[in-house]
DNA sequence: GTGGTCTAGACCACT
DNA sequence: GTGGTCTAGACCACC
């Protein structure tokens, strides 16, 4: 698992990393049942404090992609992946609204967003599949 | 302009300002050289901070979607909206992307995605059509 | 609201917080809307550091007990209080289950368990009046 | 004895361990007398840390539920359970009370709560009479 | 070794 | 002044 953190994003830490996990998880090359690392040696690897892993790791557990097994450590949730809840849904929409909203502001036509989307949801499904 | 703030949410008021205002352009409800309350005016309609308020308006006119004119006030950019840029496309994908993530790894189809998506495009801009 | 700590607890400072709280909500003596205060002022007197005031307040926030209002500060829920949802069911079933066999093999009889569970809720709800 | 244990719980495994076998008394299925699988056996069957079991075999027996004798192993207290002491049922309310509290705050009832507890009681006690 | 908790001190964004 | 974030160093419970 390669992290890339930007520093200098308004983004905080810990949010990034949640991202980048979730989008291993969505391209499959985090699997379910794989292990994570552990806060320490990822914190370390990525050379941030383990409590900016600790929260990453805490909120990812509280949404259901990971859990803590008392034997094998962090994995990935090996059983079943986070519902798409209403409360996921309405989370969703009110993300995306201002993203549209400023994209049709911009003069952007619909078939040109849906595509954007589309090449998105491309990219990170059809990863490099020397992972499958 | 009707503005619907939520003092619970995680986006500060100044972002949820700047989001409604930009989905009020992308609407139609807010046109071309239409004027914008003063500062002083909104703020004190919706009970915040001249400061908050304030915010908003730099952004907004940082963007390009808004001018201040020292005697005729805020108004909606009479000429052109901010263009499709590079920039703003990186921005764009960059927020798209964790959002198309988490609903891959929850199990959403691409179909179901770009079908959200249309259809928030959709609300946005078959706002009611009283205000043409 | 008067907070009692027990730093020999086997139970986490913030647990504590967390029980303390909820325990003056089901007795009234916190009401919806009222506010609570801020990480530090409650961290400095009750002695204790403002980041484990922190985690107890982020544990009420996500189960819903109180909200953190941009201008208002920490308040508890004035609209409505978490549910009694299924998950929560499951979780005060599997927590009452150990208490209720110690109690069986102890052998106390139905009654007095169901006695002491009814004395526990008499004594959350009918606190002092004076404070309605 | 079949014991279930959760790798995922937030409760130490020892813990599990040691309710699962009050449980089993409280449900008749253990009887007093009955001899328990040696620490060696239980750990190998269950596949976890000698460490662990023998943990919990030790709090069982400061609590008086087993006896554990250098020749005829561990074996359930053959002639008392552990009484209801001033200690015990200061413990019992102060694992009660937050529990209470909480389901009030969600607005259950005096009487939906002590149903529930009824029923967990009765799920106990009355467990498949096979074994009496 | 692991995750969980607590403390302490610092900076920042927001209002 | 508020909550939110990040760092650092420490101790403990669990396995």
């Amino acid at each position: 698992m390669i992290i890339q953190l930007d520093m200098q994003s308004e983004l905080p830490i810990y949010t990034q990393l949640v991202n980048q996990i979730i989008e291993g998880i969505a391209s499959g090359r985090l699997k379910p049942g794989e292990p994570l690392p552990s806060v320490r040696s990822l914190a370390s690897d990525i050379g941030i404090n383990l409590h900016t892993v600790n929260k990453a790791y805490t909120l990812l557990k509280q949404e259901g992609f990971i859990l803590v097994h008392r034997q094998r450590g962090v994995v990935i949730n090996p059983d079943s992946m986070p519902e798409i809840t209403k409360a996921y849904m309405g989370k969703m929409r009110g993300e995306l609204r201002p993203i549209v909203a400023e994209a049709i502001s911009r003069g952007m036509s619909q078939e040109q967003l849906l595509q954007e989307m589309e090449q998105i949801y491309q990219e990170i499904t059809q990863t490099d599949k020397e992972y499958d």
